[in-house]
DNA sequence: CAATTTACATTCACGCATGTATGCTTTTAT
DNA sequence: ATAAAAGCATACATGCGTGAATGTAAATTG
């Protein structure tokens, strides 16, 4: 067993090794005391190094911010190249596909309540985290335009009316379901989102089906 | 033209007077900067003073976010009942029109937006706004059992399918509203809420008609 | 096997935001 | 009118977190 003080310097894995646990612990750290209110000291002691270790893995606070959201946000690109190949002929589905991906996701990855945690409820989003705040914006618009391209393709095949305003359609979607994440991380007891995630995401997509939205509301 | 800097004692209107600026100061401080990031000094020199009149009114910054937040809440226990009188036969109508003021408020009144852009965006949920955090939680609370009970009479009154979990239908459209604010104060322009609001929520309110929630999905 | 680099630990000085103490002037009460 | 208190401004002390500088020993490299 290698005592950390005396013995400095790691092998290249145990170095990224200490990375991980940089970020293991920041995420722990931010979450319990806000982001701002995080000492870099706290996460280093958490990871079991000095604020040394820290300032060598990255520049300061903010970058390691950004390190904690990198390596741990879902991939959300892969998803949405894996399910608009997947089922071709039925958009509606592979959206239903998709967010009840991330929700299941959400519902059974410990580290993923973490971040959501974190990224919603513990986190000031100011001008020294625009990289974050630059990459979750062009993030979140790839996903946007993506759906609303997967239900103007549902209007097209008659799976939807077709006066739906699928912009709309796509800012409600979305909105639900950062609204199912941002209040189950504060209370994951209060219903088995993995369970319930499926009908939660029926009922809004039922309710497209039966009554989309138009910005002009239709005179019945 | 009275003298600040000589004349220091105001009279009672007028130190009420500074109270409104300091919260209005403050509302627009931390919206710029962060909750966690303002300095109190900041805040005073957007109001005219100094500090000396924050630590008069206010204990710290704490109380002085607790202040602002109770100042600018949409008075939601004004809304519950007034909504709750209304329309005693038609229980989807009157929660409809709850969801619905709730949009219009925050649509048409920038200090709301800047309230919820705070809340939202700028400002971490730790252990030292606790009195914060538990009068949200009290508050969300009240909303959400009301709003169950309505979902219930709305079962019994025939307006939803019997097999209706209201826990959940309550928790979904709970999560819609939130998410609905949550993303369009980052970008209002995104779309005309106050015309929008309506459409919205006739689609999940439609959806909970023709395919309510069940935790347990129904064998068709 | 030397030379260099890596991967941290340790130390230090600095700024900065806070909280408190105190002073000062005008209201307000009596 | 006089005492008391309100409503701030100013000055001061304090701690705390950061970032940079430096130290150091092991691990690479050639």
């Amino acid at each position: 067993m290698p005592d950390n003080r005396t013995m400095v310097k790691r092998t290249r894995e145990e170095a990224q090794a200490t990375r991980e646990s940089l970020l293991a612990a920041a995420l722990q750290v931010f979450r319990e005391r806000g982001v701002a209110h995080t000492r870099l000291v706290d996460v280093a002691e958490r990871a079991g190094v000095t604020r040394g270790a820290i300032y060598w893995h990255f520049r300061d606070k903010a970058e390691l911010f950004q390190a904690v959201c990198e390596h741990g946000t879902l991939p959300v690109e892969a998803l949405l190249a894996e399910a608009s190949q997947s089922i071709q002929r039925d958009p509606l589905a592979t959206v239903r596909q998709l967010a009840l991906m991330a929700l299941i996701q959400l519902a059974q990855h410990a580290d993923t309540q973490a971040m959501f945690d974190v990224i919603f409820h513990k986190c000031e989003f100011t001008e020294e985290l625009a990289p974050v705040v630059a990459k979750n914006d062009a993030d979140r618009d790839a996903c946007l335009s993506r759906v609303q391209q997967l239900f103007d393709q549902a209007v097209a095949s008659g799976q939807l009316p077709p006066d739906t305003d699928t912009l709309l359609a796509t800012h409600g979607l979305h909105a639900y379901m950062v609204g199912l994440m941002h209040e189950w991380v504060l209370s994951p007891q209060s219903y088995d989102l993995a369970a319930c995630a499926g009908p939660l995401l029926d009922t809004y997509l039922s309710g497209l089906a039966t009554r989309p939205p138009v910005c002009r509301p239709r005179t019945i």
